[in-house]
DNA sequence: CGATGGTTTGAGATATATCAAACCTCGTGG
DNA sequence: CCACGAGGTTTGATATATCTCAAACCATCG
C-alpha cells in the first residue's frame, strides 16, 4: 500500500529482505518499514570496497544485507587492527555522532541498505522500538568487543588463532539457519586473507601462517585449501584457546 | 512531591546528586526522577571491593556517582585484562542481558546508585529517552573500547604506555569542570597500582615499570611519588603515543 | 606459460616476558 | 622513636615468543 513507485526502493523491497526478522528493523510495523523504506536505499559492495572512511564526516548508516566487512583503524605509519567484523543482519556506522570512528571495508562482496545518517537519526528518535533494537545490539557488540580485548591483550598467537577458529565456526553459519541456536561448523571457509587475519588478531602474516602450518601438522585441523579449514578434534582446539 | 519517606532513597537525594546532569537520568523530569529514585539505592563501596561477578546472573546495574572501578576478564590461568574504566557518571552493568559479561571492581572508595537490573530494565523500556541516553553511552563506550584494541594489538610497550599517559591526563579532570571541554592535566594522581597499569595496557608490571623509568630519565614526564605523575613534555608524549 | 599476488618456510634480531633480588614506603608494635 | 614486616615497586640478568627480512613456493589469470 501507500508509497508511489518514486520510493528509493521498490516498497516491496523489505518484505523480501532476507534479513528483515534479524536486522534492527524487525519490530517494526508495516507502516514504519514503509517510511524506513523511503529514506533506505540498497548499494552493492564489491570485495576491497571502501565504505567508510575513518575521521569523515558520518554521513551514512546501514545494514547488512549479505557478505561480510571489516571495521579497522591503524597507526600513522600503517600498522593496521581490525576492531570488527559485521555479517548478514548487523548494523554499520556511528548514529548519533559527528563522524566515524573507524574504516569500514567490504572482504567480499557484500549488499548493504543504506541510510542519510541524520535521517536515520531523526526516524530513530521517533520510533523508541527500534532505537531499542539497536541498543540491545550495540551492548552485545560492546560484550564481544570487550572479551576480544583479553585476547589482543593477554592471549599469545596460539591461543589468538585457536580462539578465532573456534570464533568462526559460531559465527559463519549459514544465513539460513538461526544465528546462535545452532551447532558451531566443523568445516567452513574463512572470508579473510591471512593478512586480515594477523590484522584480527595483532599478529604478523607469518606467525599466523605458522600457527596454522602447525595446527595441520599436529593433526587439529585439516587445510584442504588456502581459505578452507576442517576442525578435525575441536576439544583440542577449545583447550588451545585459552 | 509524590512518594513517602518509605523510599529507599530520600526523595531529595537525585536533586542533590553530583552526576546528576551527566548521567544517563540527565533528561528525565522530576516525576521521571522520582520513579527511577524509588527502585534506586546508593551503595558506597571500599577500594579492592568487587560489585559484581564475570558469568554471574546480571542482577543489579547502577550510576558512579564517584570514584574509579574496573571493568574486568582473565584467562583459566590467571592473566587478567582490564577491559574498561569506569569513573563518576558513568553507567555500569548489563541492562537486557541474562549475565553479567565481566566483572566490576572499586579500584578507590566509590559511591555508586544500584538498581536491580530487571526493574531497571523495565523503567528503560517504559521511559525513551532514557534508553537514548544510554545508547549514546554505549555507542561512545564501544568506540572508546575499539580505539583501545589498536593500543592492545598493534602498539608498543613505549606507545602504549604514552597513550595511557594522555588518556588519563583527558579523564581524570575535577567532577567538577566540565568533562570533556576543558584541557587536559599536566599532574595528576593515578587511581591504579602497577599492576593494574600493566592489566589495562597488556604488559607485564615490569615492562611498566621499566618504561616509567625511562619517561623520567628522558625528561618527558616526572614522577614525585609513585602514583603522581607530571607531564613536563605533552608534545613528545603525543608523539610516542603513536 | 609466464606474471602476479598471496602464502609458506627459514634464519636471525629484538622487544617483552620471566625469574630473581634489592629497594622503597608505610603502618604496626615493641 | 625505632625496628620490623609486608606489599608494592624497581632494577638486573636471561629466556623466548614473535617480528623482521628474505627467499622459495603456489594458485590464478591473463
Amino acid at each position: 500500500m501507500t508509497k508511489p513507485a518514486a520510493s528509493p526502493i521498490d516498497k516491496s523491497f523489505c518484505q523480501a529482505c532476507t534479513v528483515r526478522k534479524r536486522a534492527i528493523c524487525a519490530d517494526l510495523d508495516e507502516q514504519e518499514i514503509a517510511a524506513l523504506n523511503s529514506i533506505g536505499r540498497q548499494r552493492k559492495l564489491s570485495a576491497g570496497e571502501q565504505l567508510l572512511w575513518e575521521g569523515e564526516d558520518a554521513v551514512l548508516v546501514a545494514n547488512v544485507i549479505d557478505g561480510v566487512l571489516k571495521l579497522w583503524t591503524g597507526t600513522a605509519d600503517g600498522r593496521q587492527q581490525i576492531v570488527g567484523l559485521v555479517y548478514a543482519s548487523d548494523f554499520i556506522g556511528r548514529p548519533f555522532g559527528a563522524t566515524t570512528p573507524y574504516g569500514v571495508e567490504a572482504l567480499s562482496e557484500a549488499n548493504v541498505c543504506v541510510f542519510s545518517r541524520k535521517e536515520f537519526d531523526t526516524f530513530a528518535r521517533e520510533h523508541p522500538r527500534l532505537e531499542h533494537k539497536l541498543l540491545e545490539r550495540t551492548l552485545a557488540e560492546l560484550d564481544r568487543t570487550r572479551k576480544w580485548m583479553l585476547l589482543l591483550g593477554r592471549k599469545n598467537a596460539e591461543e589468538k588463532l585457536a580462539t578465532f577458529l573456534i570464533d568462526m565456526s559460531e559465527r559463519l553459519v549459514e544465513p539460513g539457519s538461526n544465528p546462535l541456536s545452532g551447532e558451531p561448523l566443523t568445516q567452513f571457509e574463512l572470508p579473510f586473507s591471512r593478512q586480515q587475519i594477523a590484522d584480527v588478531l595483532g599478529l604478523t602474516i607469518e606467525t599466523v601462517s605458522r600457527n596454522f602450518a602447525r595446527f595441520k601438522r599436529e593433526g587439529v585441523i585439516d587445510l584442504p585449501s588456502r581459505r578452507e579449514v576442517h576442525i578435525l578434534d575441536r576439544a583440542a582446539l577449545e583447550a588451545m584457546a585459552g
